[in-house]
DNA sequence: CAGTGAGCGAGCTTCCGCTTGACTT
């Protein structure tokens, strides 16, 4: 009997149905040796050794497989092909260590012929790279072990700061400063309604069946309805125009047009008016749009957060759900590609299902931008093509097939043909014998192939423009000046945090998720309609860290430390001296910054005066959210809660509904007469139905159990 | 389901990354 070990008991299962019945194979449940919780854990004084121990979650499943591993004639270390998974692979060898045989085995997709070709060509495990693991361990725990401590002292019991979570927090705090110092810009824009002559272009229209014909794509038939058409040149000259913002990440584009007044607006409309308008071009396009990658975790997040609005956190969970119960592959990669006997399945469904034009001679293969990858994994994509989300909808409900469905979809679109739209512009020349001569344009477009959007149709919408002929007249109908503002950058969301975190190769595919909780466990930042706020406290904190840290509190920092970690495992340079470079000066940091003074958290008036003292009252941010207090604490003890109001009445007692907070952290909603009524509510959905249908909730309940 | 900020000074808070249940509704 030989044992296999791999991170994942779904995957154990799996691999299970390909091997014969001589391998035993077990999951070890992720990573099953850490550092202490409790304390540091790494010995500062000696070449920085750190104390790994069995993780208390672990004991059990190590206890399993040391039992195993007596009657195994071999051990085969299959854990993922990556940094982690080697240091996995070298704790387990550790602990289940002493005269047995062990072979390291790596598979980058879970299918019958990877996972043979892995065993007929076993290694050993890879010391350098669990070097670079050890390294990023023991690195992460510095920071995170020294600076939170620092913090308690500073500013407030039971903060947190780390190599990842400060540089999230770091984003969203630069952010809001950019929006608060954006100076907004007044444009206008004009648009022009124009009709069509239809006595004098019917003789014409005869001939310009011809080229009509000639033409894929139809133009809809001459009307008299007008078609809107936008300024685009005054005298040659054009009117819109763009201004670039540098910001802490990245940079933010705004377009906008050089009339920036009602004044101006006017004068143009006026000049119009005494205008002639006749076309002077029309040019078609054809262009290609090809389909998008497979998902990987951060774009799924991305989509499910932008479609669904869902959090990074759910729809990890469902995805659990569907990986555990066989439908997509693994959800925690940052990889693009399919195995390609997936690539080849999808080929032939499509093909079936919607013809031959659907598909591409060549099949796709996608290679991922981010030069942190790791790789180990497959996109994430269903088992089976031929599984349909319905029989998911079966299986474990509508969530989950929803977003099965969206999974899918991308899956089977990234294999299948570009979509052909055409594409018209037609410019409008408006003059008389008077100065000042104005350019209009305006766009349609039509699917001549729809290609792979049959089966992900995003963004479709046809715009028909009616056959217009080269030095035609237009009728006038209505000019309508609008006015605009540049909008500032926008606020964080689950999405773009996610995609801005992935891009500077910050965080993992398994940690997205989890560290935007983080942060909103701290209250460093809140959530306004989805989109993230930093609070007093996380401003306070962000501040003090990056007066102090910036080094470390930036995303270079990672980057370098990415660089690094290379060296370690790839030319085998040792990982202490790179430790020791970056320790020896943030200690001296360390202990100038300790003797520093404490941080103030900064309050917010709310334009009432305390009743007690007559003091502003103020609102802060304490361990379980905002409340209101006098300024003068601590001499004046005075505080209420802070109350957030919702549109909501109490049914049972015509009360307003409130948002309150339990002990532990979690929004409920309840009846602002507490404790005299005690009406409360998770969701303000259950509100709604509450008063009308006890029985229908709990029928609901029963049928989603099944 | 409904607490809060400091200090008094017990004992404790905290990192990132790899995995699931065990919890709650």
């Amino acid at each position: 009997m030989k044992l296999v070990i791999v991170e994942s008991p779904t995957k154990a299962k799996t691999i299970g149905r390909f091997l014969g019945n001589d391998y035993v194979i077990r999951a070890s449940m992720g990573h099953v040796m850490d550092l202490p919780k409790s304390k540091l854990g790494v010995d500062v004084e000696h070449d920085f050794k750190p104390e790994f121990e069995i993780s208390a979650d672990k004991k059990k499943t190590i206890t399993e497989l040391k039992k195993l591993a007596k009657d195994a004639d071999g051990i085969i270390l299959a854990t993922d092909p990556d940094r982690e998974g080697e240091a996995i692979s070298a704790h387990i060898e550790e602990l289940l260590g002493k005269g047995k045989k062990f072979v390291r085995a790596t598979f980058h997709e879970i299918t019958q012929d990877a996972i043979e070709n892995a065993l007929k060509n076993p290694g050993v495990v890879n010391k350098q790279l669990v070097d670079a693991q050890t390294a990023r361990r023991v690195l992460d725990r510095l920071v995170g072990y020294k600076l939170s401590p620092l913090l308690w002292q500073k500013v407030r019991r039971g903060l947190s700061a780390g190599r990842v979570q400060s540089v999230a927090l770091r984003l969203i705090v630069e952010r809001e400063r950019e929006i608060q110092k954006f100076n907004k810009k007044e444009y206008w824009t004009i648009t022009i309604s124009l009709s069509q002559n239809l006595s004098v272009v019917a003789s014409e229209a005869k001939q310009s069946k011809i080229t009509n014909e000639i033409a894929a794509a139809p133009a809809a038939p001459r009307n008299d309805a007008s078609t809107d058409f936008e300024l685009i040149e005054i005298n040659g000259e054009k009117i819109e125009m763009s201004e670039t913002f540098k910001l802490y990440d990245g940079e933010y584009k705004v377009s906008l047009t050089n009339i920036n007044s009602k004044e101006a607006a006017d004068k143009i409309d006026a000049d119009l008016k005494t205008k002639i308008f006749t076309v002077s071009d029309i040019s078609q396009k054809e262009t290609k749009r090809s389909p998008q990658m497979p998902y990987t975790t951060s774009t799924l997040q991305q989509d499910a957060s932008r479609r669904f609005g869902l959090s990074g956190k759910r729809t990890m969970s469902l995805a659990q759900k569907l990986y555990e119960e066989g439908f997509i592959t693994y959800h925690r990669t940052d990889s693009v590609n399919m195995a390609t006997k997936a690539v080849f399945q999808i080929r032939d469904f499509v093909k079936k299902s919607f013809g031959e034009k659907y598909i591409p001679e060549k099949p796709r293969f996608y290679k991922t931008k981010q030069k942190l990858a790791q790789e180990a994994h497959e996109a994430i994509r269903p088992t089976n093509v031929s599984v349909s989300n319905e029989k998911v909808d079966q299986n474990l409900g509508p969530q989950y097939a929803k977003l099965y469905d969206m999974i899918w979809r991308r899956a089977v679109a990234s294999q299948m043909s570009d979509a052909i739209t055409q594409s018209t512009t037609v410019l409008v020349e408006a003059k008389s014998d008077q100065p000042n001569t104005y350019l209009l344009k305006t766009t349609g477009s039509v699917l001549l192939f729809d290609g792979f959007l049959k089966v992900n149709p995003f963004g479709l919408g046809d715009r028909k423009l009616p056959q217009f002929e080269s030095g035609e007249k237009l009728n006038l109908i209505q000019i309508t000046p609008i006015q605009h503002e540049t909008p500032p950058p926008p606020r964080y969301n689950d999405a773009s945090i996610v995609s801005s975190l992935e891009e500077e190769g910050i965080g993992r595919p398994s940690t997205y998720a989890t560290i935007i909780s983080v942060i909103e466990a701290r209250l460093y930042i809140e959530r306004l309609q989805g989109r993230f706020i930093p609070t007093s406290v996380g401003m306070a904190v962000n501040d003090f860290l990056v007066k102090n840290f910036s080094d470390i509190d930036d995303i270079p920092f990672t980057a370098n430390m990415e660089d690094e970690l290379d060296a370690i495992a790839n030319d085998g340079r040792p990982w202490v001296p790179m430790i020791r470079d970056f320790y020896t000066p943030f200690e001296k940091k360390l202990a100038i910054v300790k003797k520093a003074d404490r941080v103030e958290i900064p309050t917010e008036e709310i334009g009432e005066n305390c009743p007690k003292d007559g003091a502003p009252l103020v609102i802060r941010v304490g361990r379980f959210g905002k409340f209101i207090s006098c300024k003068n604490f601590p001499n004046c003890d005075y505080k209420r809660a802070y109350i957030e109001e919702t549109n909501f009445i109490c049914p049972k007692d015509g009360g307003k509904i409130i948002v309150r907070k339990t002990k532990k952290g979690r929004t409920f909603y309840g009846c602002s007469n507490y404790p005299k009524c005690d009406f409360a509510v998770w969701k303000l959905s259950d509100l709604k139905r509450g008063a009308e249908g006890e029985k229908t909730t709990k029928k609901r309940k029963s049928t989603s159990k099944k």
